[in-house]
DNA sequence: ATGGCTTTGTGTATTGCATACACTTTAACA
DNA sequence: TGTTAAAGTGTATGCAATACACAAAGCCAT
């Protein structure tokens, strides 16, 4: 026991709830993996682990990740910290919890390292989860809800070259509501940020949409230009009504 | 030295920026404290200090706050955790950052605990601050320009009751932009959050403004029923039409 | 009391964008 | 070849954002 210091420390961990989205089901996906150790052995929980002394914060989120997932250059940002006493049996634990967007399809999934097992669950169909990761998750939820509207990180949820409808569903998906394809289409595409490929779906069976993909570099410099992305819940006419004149 | 451990373990801090805004200058300010205790003493800094075993983080923020500063009763969030190795010469020490909004014409100020000096300084006239707590403000800076656009928080920065123009100068000042008055008024009386009252201002040597408040359980119950807040920099009908056609 | 100064407070015409809405085209497969 | 499934496309309407200027109020100095 070598680490002796003047007053008590709690431990830091990382914590990292992974996003993914599947437009064949379509819904939204969480990766969970089965704790192989105490405390919660055998039960579902985040990602994570402690954070080395030398290692940045979330250079230690990126190798719990791959270490646990095998996921490496993924999309990962901060959501928020966790610290209250008792959340974690072992005593004092603050966590920084980060969530990472990925396109499972893109990607290898392999159980390791403390992990027993990993997979991928709805978001509408979790099972209990260890420490407080339920709050960690529905905070992860939360955020990326209010965020996909004013930042295109949905397209991080994507595989690189996708047909508009995938991005439509991802769209209802997270935000929950459905979305008119005439009126989506001209939005998204008057936009400007994404790129129209001479490439199509393969092997559907009915006519093949057109293949798509978003030109980061051109975003950005919109942005530099002042450009403001923005893809919200449509309001109706109905709704927008009610609001000035609640009685109908 | 009775504290000892398997493994080494970084020390957590908190660290608030306070803004307050003085729609008289107008302009927007930050708290700071000048250190007693080394490192970095006498160095302007942002007030804070080290979490306790048995607290949660954000109780820690607040009794640090009041500790250094004598406030109490603030809106405060989480901002960002910063734990870059090397950020502290004393060790490894991860930064819980909390953001706090004041009308400081409300709140009595005093320096207090290990501050020997507390200071409102514009954010556009900062000294030299200790550790990466430049950083740290910068990053509150950016998270309230997000911000108020789509939450009233801007009301949180003001007195309970308050001209138009104040608010008008609060926006105007976050978002560094002007706003059309008319404009800005038709759009926020139609929101129908602010309670219009049946006092004046007091003391000003011109005609007197009306004061409202902000009716913040009007506001919940509207956010209920799918109420949305915005209210945003304007772009101007020359910055829409350079959008679609660059050439002008 | 009068005129000057400062800030409040107000209305309308125009334009652009969000919305609502349905049918034809394409391609695979039976 | 026709059945099925999804892709792809245009327009009319209405609301909301914008641009814009002057009269009213109240204090102060003369």
């Amino acid at each position: 026991m070598p680490y002796t210091y003047e007053y008590p420390r709690p431990s830091v961990t990382v914590d990292c709830v992974v996003f993914g989205f599947d437009d064949k089901e379509p819904d939204l996906k969480v990766l969970l993996i089965q704790r192989a150790a105490d405390p919660y052995k055998d039960c579902w929980a985040l990602p994570g682990g402690f954070v080395d002394m030398d290692e940045p914060v979330e250079t230690a989120a990126m190798r719990e990740l791959e270490e646990e997932t095998g996921l490496t250059d993924v999309f990962l940002e901060q959501l928020y910290t966790f610290g209250n006493p008792g959340r974690d049996p072992r005593g004092r634990v603050i966590s920084v919890a980060y969530y990472a967007l990925i396109a499972p399809a893109d990607k290898q999934i392999t159980a390791a390292s403390d992990a027993q097992n990993v997979h991928w669950f709805s978001v509408n169909h979790l099972p209990p989860l260890a420490f407080d990761h339920d709050l960690i998750l529905q905070t992860g939820l939360q955020r990326i809800r209010g965020k996909v509207s004013y930042q295109p990180i949905g397209f991080e949820l994507l595989p690189e070259k996708f047909p508009l409808s995938a991005l439509q569903k991802l769209y209802e998906t997270v935000l929950e509501t459905p979305l008119d394809k005439r009126n989506f289409r001209k939005k998204i595409l008057s936009m400007g940020i994404l790129k129209e490929l001479d490439e199509f779906q393969q092997d559907v069976s009915h006519r093949a949409a057109r293949l798509y993909s978003f030109d980061k570099a051109k975003y950005e410099q919109m942005v530099k230009e002042g450009f403001y992305f923005e893809l919200k819940e449509q309001r109706s006419r109905e709704t927008a009504r009610k609001k000035l004149n609640p009685k109908g």
